[in-house]
DNA sequence: TGGGGTTAT
DNA sequence: ATAACCC
């Protein structure tokens, strides 16, 4: 009998297995953290994929914007999601190549990853084209091993943000230019490797790492030493630029007369509790002065998968059926793949509106269990059954008995659980995230409202 | 504005 | 289920 006080001490042991990320000794808890940042990721991918592209200016298109492009492109004016026809006015050559499919980036995305997993386990990935890592081990262990000799000869790797000093003497320099070092043998590795090329910002914390990667562009790397951080943040024009900040938080600072990242940081604390809440307030003040203590948290497998596609007008129920088979067609060859089941199906519809385009509805229900039996075990037709539910899902939001109009259809498979021989009792049922109660994130997961779907 | 993703409430 | 954030 397993007393709960072991439960206990196997979560935690299992916390700092995982997670990879002690302390380093001597009391300090000053980290090392790296943010690497493809150049132009969609486009590299499609350069590599068709090399008569190289050299020429190269836009990825989805539908009539031009997402992503290179180098050539952007010396031309082209700038990210910019309309193909301001592109091609701006750029009559620009070369363009369809991006709607992500299959390519996705898995030349994960070949990224765990290519850095191997460096230290510690990954976080950000979109398809950014990782962090906590190096902070890393660092440790290397600079353990370093002979007087070699640490009186360490220098940097590529630059070091506002020319800064280095000395020698002072222990955060010196793990940081070890950072640097393995950031360079990171970006060297993805070189060689995969053929890709990339940026790399090495700093305490992850604020300072992302923003301090892309400095210098594209191409090259920058460390940031703890007596410039300041000079790093007030660099920023205007608060939207700090990530962590978007747009409905930018648009309410603006009512509130901050602007600047000087103007966030001597606002008065009280006050933006009140109007943001205590828990953004808090946080993105903290972000201001370039704090920022939320870990590098190991992405590990994807927790959901899911394809939209979006259009001018979908308006009959015989259309949107099409197109959700095709979406759904796309998620079972993934999942597949995968090896893990989803055990709960979303749909996603965007509603034809002139103004608020952003805004999706969504209704959710469990995968009956006999359908996740047959999924991945070849031709049992899982389509009909899962459609069927789609359809059901689908006129619970849309009335079909009268007129609609819909810009987007997404399918979404999500609750993912790998087939387990873990038995509950086991220390395994305890330590396995989904068979517990404990979520990745140690919070409690809780309960979401399902749609009931009568057969 | 695309076609994805994540976490918090 | 939605709203916020990220790319």
């Amino acid at each position: 009998m397993i007393s709960s006080l072991n439960i206990f001490f196997y979560f935690f042991a299992y916390c700092a297995l995982v997670h990879g990320q002690v302390v380093p000794e001597g009391g300090s808890s000053s980290r090392v953290i790296v943010h690497v940042d493809l150049d132009c990721f969609y486009a590299q991918v499609e350069m590599i994929s068709n090399p008569e592209l190289k050299g020429k200016p190269l836009g990825v298109q989805q539908k009539y914007l031009v997402v992503t492009c290179n180098y050539e492109a952007r010396k031309l004016g082209v700038k990210k999601l910019m309309t193909v026809r301001d592109a091609k006015e701006k750029c009559p050559q620009l070369v363009l190549v369809n991006g709607e499919d992500l299959t390519r980036y996705r898995e030349m995305s994960y070949k990224v990853t765990e290519l850095l997993e191997e460096f230290s386990p510690v990954v976080e990935r950000l979109g398809f084209d950014e990782n962090f890592v906590d190096l902070t081990e890393m660092v440790e262990k290397r600079r353990q091993q370093l002979q007087s000799g070699e640490l009186s000869a360490l220098t940097v790797w590529g630059h070091v943000y506002n020319d800064q000093y280095v000395n020698l003497h002072d222990i955060l320099h010196v793990r940081l230019l070890v950072g640097s070092q393995i950031a360079a043998e990171m970006r060297e590795a993805m070189y060689n490797q995969l053929g890709l090329t990339g940026c790399a910002g090495v700093a305490s914390n992850k604020l300072l790492a992302k923003l301090v990667s892309g400095v210098f562009k594209p191409n090259q790397q920058t460390v940031l030493l703890p007596e410039s951080s300041q000079v790093l943040i007030q660099s920023l024009n205007h608060v939207k630029e700090m990530p962590g900040i978007g747009y409905k938080t930018t648009k309410r600072l603006e009512a509130l007369g901050i602007r600047s990242v000087r103007d966030l940081q001597t606002f008065s604390s009280k006050i933006l509790e009140k109007e943001l809440g205590i828990s953004v307030a808090q946080r993105i003040q903290k972000l201001s002065f370039g704090e920022d203590n939320s870990p590098v948290t190991p992405s590990g497998p994807p927790q959901s998968f899911s394809e939209e596609d979006s259009f001018k007008k979908c308006s009959s129920e015989v259309e949107a059926k099409n197109k959700i088979e095709e979406l759904l067609a796309s998620l079972l060859n993934r999942v597949c793949q995968d090896g893990r089941k989803p055990h709960t199906i979303r749909l996603i519809i965007r509603r034809y509106s002139p103004e608020n385009h952003c805004s999706r509805e969504s209704r959710q229900c469990p995968i009956p269990s006999h359908v996740i039996q047959k999924l991945g075990t070849g031709n049992y037709d899982v389509m009909t059954p899962m459609v069927d539910i789609l359809m059901k899902l689908f006129r619970n939001m849309v009335n079909v008995k009268m007129p609609f109009h819909l810009t987007l259809l997404s399918v979404c498979l999500c609750n993912l659980k790998a087939l387990t021989t873990a038995k509950k009792g086991t220390i395994d049922y305890y330590l396995t995230p989904s068979l517990s109660t404990t979520s990745r994130s140690g919070k409690r997961s809780f309960k979401m409202k399902d749609t009931h779907v009568e057969d």
